[in-house]
DNA sequence: ATAGGGTTAG
């Protein structure tokens, strides 16, 4: 059909060259063999035809419209297919200016020439494929005949710039034209179906494909395979897969995408392993895809040997492909393995730093990630949106407000603030950092607000307990036509269970079901934990049960959560069958399920079944040393947990100061003054931890209760803490003999001054006093307490009923009587019931 | 005709 170009009488004598197969086609044109019956003319040209294709092959198109400019001044008259091999050549390099510069000596040589309907063609072609829109929209416009080839070019610009209706309703108007599309059109239509996620649309230009025979075609059945997988239809897109006679490496690739854009990484999996036994070697892009569907399912064993495959086929610098192992290595946590791809890479775009940051964000690697961020910079690479939500990400981990600030001033300066991803990530940054008011008014201030971003809001109303809050703004929602999901619907839940209302948190869980929306695994857990966190220890255990019933595995977190449910009721029967559970389903190597396990048993009071349990963990972190180290500290062992702590030195993992204050109640509760000393000295020399006002609290409690008071007394006045009321209690309750009686003056006007009508001091002030035999001062209390109009209070009963004992005693030595006895306890009257 | 990066909930 494409002989057809020739037809034009001024060009008759081209009628020697075999017609141009087609215009897309890569196969080289033939022209007719050099014989001797041919003039010099005729040779010249065939000549300069053959060096100008061959240099546009090349790429060199200045060199070929040198040649062109020979012809002219050698007046040889170029036809159009130089022309079009030029312009075919300009399309390869996108060299957009050469091109338009060859379209203007096409006009330049007259209308009759420019009309051509071959020269016309590849000029729509020409600026279809270098992006130039409006003109070839506009040359397409005036052509007075509309082919297959313009039509296909046209349509494959809309698909490319995303005016997928068009390419669609230009689809229709060629056929509705007379023309019969052919198999280099129906992949653009095809194209636009799925972008579109038009299923019926694409089934019928399928019915068409088998209609016209093209499903014999490996463009057609790949593009057939991409539409369905985009649709979700992949039972259709295997049909067709598994009907193909021969598959070439696209077909094979366009199924494992379609697999992995639905999910289906397991199945992607299958199909590239499928494709190995069948010989078919895979392309960079067959396994980049590998690497995602192994990063999307942590499969690391998988995502390995995709690496090695890429680089045994030698494609370890491809850059796409580079990054999809980056990203691999990223999402499996595999930092120092990312770090080394990246640093083996040849070209960096943007892409891979962002990936290089986020792999760090992942991590939780939040520094690394900023300095990756300053060399990124200081290599000249531009921040673009995703670097932006990055380091947004990183300003809200570390609640960072100044870089916050920093960012979000950046995103204005640079317009990156309209980008729903990066307002989503302010919006978060500012909640995290503590400033709702921010975050509401960046929420307020974008146009563009999808489920993510209201979302964001939601979890940030709903992390502080603002539940009226968070419903109105669920209303609101709904107002503006915004569908809530089940991530809108656990932030509402959350809100509730963390502003202690857990009727309500029920009542919209089961209102969610009601409505169609499937509780998840975090549904669940939110639940879970908040029944437990507000003492519904039971109902907790009971979720943790229905939840299994409904299907839902749960994992590490809602695990631990229930162990910490048992162990706050101490229930040992649960916790064993929860201990049971996890063993079971592969939870019980996991360090926060033995923690969790470890804090149970000992405060269920299985010390042993604590100790086995932290005995058989690999390699420990410091919360699980945390746990033991209390465990023996809640059964009096200060010993033993001395010994955890030498052995988590002797591991390498460093203390913290949960670790020292576990230690030192420890030996508090078995009165072990001297290791307690030497514990605080080693924490402040050896670990360098600062010791917190707890930390000088067990310090003083264990001095005083072994008679240490005046020591005790100067680590009071000396510590770099505004001493509390609770530590001078601490101090006081233990001041029990006459030659103290200055200390407990001193510590009395302390005390009443920081809390002049906590009724508890007066107690413990007057106890202190009594116990030194000095009445005369209880009785003073007694009375200052009257006077603050803390007498019905039942401490200021205690220390009458107290006062009427000793006088009792120690009065004459006599007896009480009956009646005396009565009155005493008739002081402490109702108030001392109702407290009882 | 097919491939790479960022945002929300426990």
């Amino acid at each position: 059909m494409a002989s057809l170009y020739f037809t034009t009488p001024h060009f008759s004598h081209f009628k020697s060259a075999k017609p141009i197969k087609s215009l897309n086609s890569n196969e080289p044109i033939h022209l007719t063999q050099f014989n001797g019956s041919t003039t010099n003319h005729q040779t010249s040209y065939k000549s300069y035809f053959h060096a100008i294709s061959s240099l546009c092959k090349d790429g060199q198109i200045q060199q070929a419209v040198d040649l062109l400019t020979e012809m002219d001044s050698r007046n040889i008259p170029a036809g159009p297919e130089i022309y079009g091999e030029i312009l075919q050549g300009c399309v390869y390099q996108r060299d957009l200016s050469t091109g338009q510069q060859l379209h203007a000596q096409v006009l330049k040589n007259g209308a009759f020439f420019a009309r051509n309907e071959y020269i016309e063609t590849k000029l729509v072609i020409f600026y279809a494929k270098c992006g130039a829109f409006d003109i070839a929209n506009d040359l397409f416009s005036r052509l007075r005949v509309k082919n297959v080839f313009s039509w296909a070019a046209i349509i494959g610009l809309k698909c490319r710039i995303g005016l997928n209706e068009e390419a669609l309703m230009g689809f229709h108007e060629m056929q509705e034209n007379g023309l019969l599309p052919d198999n280099f059109v129906v992949p653009n239509a095809l194209k636009a179906c799925g972008a579109l996620l038009w299923l019926g649309y694409g089934k019928g230009v399928h019915g068409f494909v088998v209609k016209v025979g093209f499903d014999g075609c490996v463009f057609v059945a790949s593009s057939l395979i991409d539409m369905y997988g985009k649709c979700g239809a992949l039972e259709d897109a295997r049909k067709v897969f598994d009907g193909m006679i021969e598959r070439n490496v696209i077909a094979w690739n366009s199924m494992i995408v379609g697999y992995i854009q639905n999910g289906m990484n397991e199945q992607a999996i299958g199909v590239f392993h499928d494709m190995r036994v069948e010989g078919v070697e895979p392309s960079q892009v067959s396994i980049s895809s590998f690497l995602s569907a192994s990063a999307n399912l942590g499969a690391i064993g998988e995502g390995k040997q995709g690496h090695a495959i890429a680089v045994v086929r030698g494609f370890e610098f491809d850059s796409i492909l580079g990054s999809s192992v980056l990203n691999f290595y990223s999402k499996v946590c595999l930092i120092e393995d990312a770090e080394l791809v990246f640093d083996r890479m040849l070209e960096k775009d943007v892409v891979t730093w962002n990936l290089i940051i986020s792999s760090y964000l992942h991590c939780g690697l939040t520094d690394k990630a900023l300095d990756m961020c300053h060399l990124m910079r200081s290599e000249n690479m531009r921040f673009d949106c995703v670097t932006l939500s990055s380091i947004l990400v990183a300003a809200a981990n570390s609640s960072n407000i100044k870089l916050g600030k920093e960012g979000h001033g950046y995103c204005i300066r640079n317009s990156l603030q309209s980008d729903v991803v990066v307002a989503s990530s302010i919006v978060d940054m500012y909640a995290k950092c503590g400033r709702i008011d921010y975050a509401v008014q960046v929420f307020c201030s974008t146009t563009k607000k999808d489920i993510i971003l209201w979302n964001t809001l939601l979890a940030a109303y709903a992390r502080v307990g603002h539940s009226g809050e968070t419903l109105k703004l669920f209303y609101q929602m709904q107002l503006e036509s915004v569908t809530p999901n089940v991530t809108s619907w656990n932030s509402l839940i959350l809100g509730f269970v963390r502003n202690r209302q857990v009727t309500e948190a029920k009542e919209f869980f089961s209102q969610m079901q009601s409505l169609g929306v499937h509780p998840n695994l975090i549904t669940w857990t939110t639940l879970l934990t908040g029944l437990a966190h507000n003492g519904f220890h039971y109902e907790a255990l009971k979720i943790f049960q229905e939840m299994q019933e409904s299907g839902i595995k749960p994992n590490t977190i809602s695990t631990s959560s229930a162990l910490s449910a048992c162990t706050n009721v101490t229930s040992l029967q649960h916790g064993k069958a929860i201990h049971g559970y996890a063993i079971r389903h592969d939870l019980g190597s996991q360090i926060s399920i033995s923690t969790a396990l470890v804090d149970m048993y000992a405060k269920c009071g299985c010390l042993s079944r604590a100790k086995m349990v932290f005995d058989n963990i690999a390699s420990k972190e410091l919360p699980v040393y945390n746990a033991m180290i209390s465990a023996y500290a809640l059964h009096g062992q200060a010993g033993e947990a001395r010994a955890v702590l030498r052995n988590l030195e002797e591991a390498g993992v460093e203390p913290d100061g949960i670790t020292f204050t576990s230690v030192l109640s420890a030996c508090t509760h078995t009165g072990l003054v001297n290791e307690g000393l030497e514990t605080f000295v080693d924490m402040v020399s050896k670990h360098h931890c600062s010791p917190s006002m707890e930390h000088y609290g067990c310090l003083v409690s264990l001095l005083s209760q072994s008679g240490r008071v005046d020591e005790a007394f100067r680590l009071i006045l000396t510590m770099p803490y505004e001493p509390d009321a609770e530590i001078i209690g601490t101090l006081l309750a233990k001041c029990r003999k006459h030659n103290e009686i200055e200390l407990v003056e001193q510590l009395s006007k302390y005390l009443l001054e920081l809390e002049p009508d906590n009724s508890g001091n007066y107690v413990a002030i007057s106890n202190a006093y009594a116990a030194a035999g000095r009445w005369d001062e209880v009785s003073k209390i007694r009375d200052s307490m009257k006077e603050k109009d803390l007498k019905k209070s039942p401490g200021c009963s205690w220390i009458q009923v107290g006062e009427k004992l000793h006088s009792f005693i120690a009065g004459d030595g006599s007896h009480p009587s009956t009646e005396e006895i009565q009155a005493t306890l008739d002081l402490l009257g109702t108030d001392m019931n109702s407290s009882a």
